[in-house]
DNA sequence: TAGATTGTTAATCGATTAACAATC
DNA sequence: TAGATTGTTAATCGATTAACAATC
């Protein structure tokens, strides 16, 4: 197993990395030190080489970084697999709208099935897909060799889907309710995006400015 | 100024204590100990006692937490003004979505004005709002007395709209957008969301299974 | 060779966890 | 009083930053 020790916050940089490294090679530039791209990505050089080392380091000494080098290492690592596939369960507003992000974004992970307990909407297509009743959600995700659930229901309707996650082969969740994943099984990769605590948090820090920082 | 010095972890986990404080004052609970709300935070009894020691301690020793009083102190921190106003820039899926979002929610934000760039919408109604060109921009956040804005652009209308900002009363900023503000302006607060970053990390984290933690 | 810049080890910093005296 | 549990100080842990030898 590759890389098997990687800082959850050097995974999270990576995105950013590649969004901005991808820039400089439109841009035509081809070469790079530690301390531009810190002064880019808003860190440090040190926390540039650091990172970049726990793939091996893909740099020069005395040289700097080759851009058209980095952007394919990142790129292999970011999308190791341009197949993941995912299924969205809850096609209200925010699940159409993420939905139709996936579709859109080039994530590397593709958008096989749209779930929904509301009789009122199953049956109804959507980006030219059925969206099916969770009845056929298990079987579902095992025949189709479903990689990420997406979740986009309130926080009854995510519990309930809980138990049902673990009967598939689905290794991750994108979690954009408030039920709490976490402690379901050891092995599932969880991503919470809590849009709410992420406002009041905001608030929290405008109300009472001084304190904390970005 | 208050609080001066509180990490921004706590003040990210207070949205998260206040919503299962909520659901115990709701379930009935009446006094709770820090081992019970580590347990259901999933963290230790330590960091519970540290978190809230950082607002002075709602505790009492030997006894515990009262459920009620940790519910209002925390409100009152959290809602500590009840009327942080809000407009939207974007209205494309994200951004309709978003606002539907913070409409819907009881976030202490009030959204009061919809911004968009394309001739094609503007004019607009959406909730009972016009959507106005961005020349219209400046002039409307400081008369409104606009505290967030809220972007749901492009990268390219970001960076057009981010030297508007500062010629407003606004004070922090909610970003969807690919953009970063972060060196905008030392006293703006921001709130990244990057979705695409996000299923990146979370895509990295599955096909490299075995490597960092939730 | 001299200058530049990496890779890597060491130091610092901050957050989390543990320990324990205070006290209900 | 004894038991429980907080508030708070100390220890640990991990991430960031600094330093410097290696090397292009």
């Amino acid at each position: 197993m590759p890389n098997v020790k990687v800082p959850l916050p050097v995974i999270r940089r990576l995105p950013r990395y590649y969004r901005y490294i991808s820039e400089l090679k439109n841009n035509g530039t081809t070469r790079i030190s530690s301390s531009q791209l810190a002064a880019i990505m808003g860190s440090t050089p040190s926390q540039v080489r650091q990172d970049f080392n726990c793939f091996g380091g893909f740099g020069q000494q005395g040289v700097g970084y080759s851009v058209q080098l980095l952007y394919e290492e990142i790129q292999k690592l970011l999308f190791a697999r341009q197949d993941l596939r995912a299924v969205l369960v809850g096609t209200g507003n925010l699940g159409i709208s993420m939905a139709n992000f996936v579709m859109k974004e080039n994530t590397g992970v593709q958008l096989v099935g749209l779930f929904d307990n509301d009789s009122a909407v199953i049956g109804n297509h959507l980006f030219n897909m059925k969206i099916k009743s969770m009845e056929e959600f298990s079987d579902f995700c095992r025949r189709e060799h479903v990689d990420i659930i997406i979740i986009c229901t309130p926080k009854e309707a995510a519990q309930e889907i809980a138990p049902m996650i673990l009967r598939t082969g689905i290794k991750g969740i994108w979690n954009f309710s408030h039920y709490d994943f976490a402690n379901l099984d050891d092995s599932l990769i969880v991503e919470n995006v809590h849009l709410r605590d992420n406002l009041m948090a905001l608030s929290y820090r405008i109300t009472h400015s001084g304190s904390g920082e970005q």
